[in-house]
DNA sequence: CTAAAAGTTCAAGCCGAGTTGAGGTCAACA
DNA sequence: TGTTGACCTCAACTCGGCTTGAACTTTTAG
């Protein structure tokens, strides 16, 4: 048998059932059909939990993943949607990496206060001259 | 006056006096007094708040970053816990730059379901070979 | 002197992203 | 045959990170 139980994708894909219900309440997956009153999916689900799963990571809310994944209308719509989340996530990404350049400076830095390290506020000053959105987050 | 009031520390900061009574009250920033009963701030707060910040949009919550200022007994401990962070962001940063070539790649791609282009997926899968921690976030 | 603007406290509310729990169903196996 | 275990629904709860509102107190400008 091809399909999966919910019990397989919990496995597979590392959420819980409960996430896998949420989801699918939420409109970002479906499962191919019922066998009795259970849920079965589609292999192809593992896919798409890892997309959005992925999409999280990037930081993007459970409601612009599913815009992503919609098919509204025109196309074009969605490619620039794409296209400018991407852009979100490399400014995103530069950020990071001036944050994690700092953090390691601050953890060789000798000053007193590691976190009033001069070197390090330079950075961070740096850093958020650009203001983004961020996001918070809940451990996965 | 080389002090700030609140209002001009919303202005220098982009953050409501709200969010800074609340970064307070969690103890992560501390006004060097008060006149009447109105806070004073330290220029310096500046920098602290803009970690804070920069702290957020790299994922970290607020304890974590709490935890990255304060100063807790054996310092190799907290070069540590910053070298464990920045290698937690490095990790984020890989998959972040995966999605976004991602992102990008489907929004190019021609497959009747871009988000079911099987480049993508294949992107997406390798992308999350390794579970992480996410988190997720808020509009700042 | 007075009225508006800018602050203050404290409790309650909100939102996203799940999680938890009570109570029910169903299939399989000893 | 019955009990176990995997699944189901639905409502309520949690948690982090703020925001909002009511009621009150300065500060400052005219």
């Amino acid at each position: 048998m091809q399909d999966l139980e919910i019990s397989q994708v919990t496995r597979r894909s590392n959420l819980p059932a409960s996430t896998l219900r949420y989801y699918e309440e939420k409109g970002l997956i479906t499962p191919s059909g019922r066998r009795g009153q259970r849920r079965i999916y589609d292999p192809d689900i593992l896919d798409r939990l890892a997309i959005i799963t992925l999409g999280r990571i990037a930081g993007f809310s459970l409601d612009d993943i599913a815009k992503m994944f919609s098919d509204d209308g025109k196309p074009d719509i969605k490619r620039k949607m794409l296209h400018d989340k991407a852009d979100e996530l490399d400014e995103t990404i530069r950020k990071l990496s001036l944050m994690s350049k700092g953090l390691r400076n601050a953890a060789n830095c000798s000053a007193p206060s590691h976190m009033e390290c001069p070197k390090f506020r330079r950075l961070m000053r740096a850093a958020t001259q650009t203001l983004t959105k961020p996001r918070a987050r809940k451990s996965l």
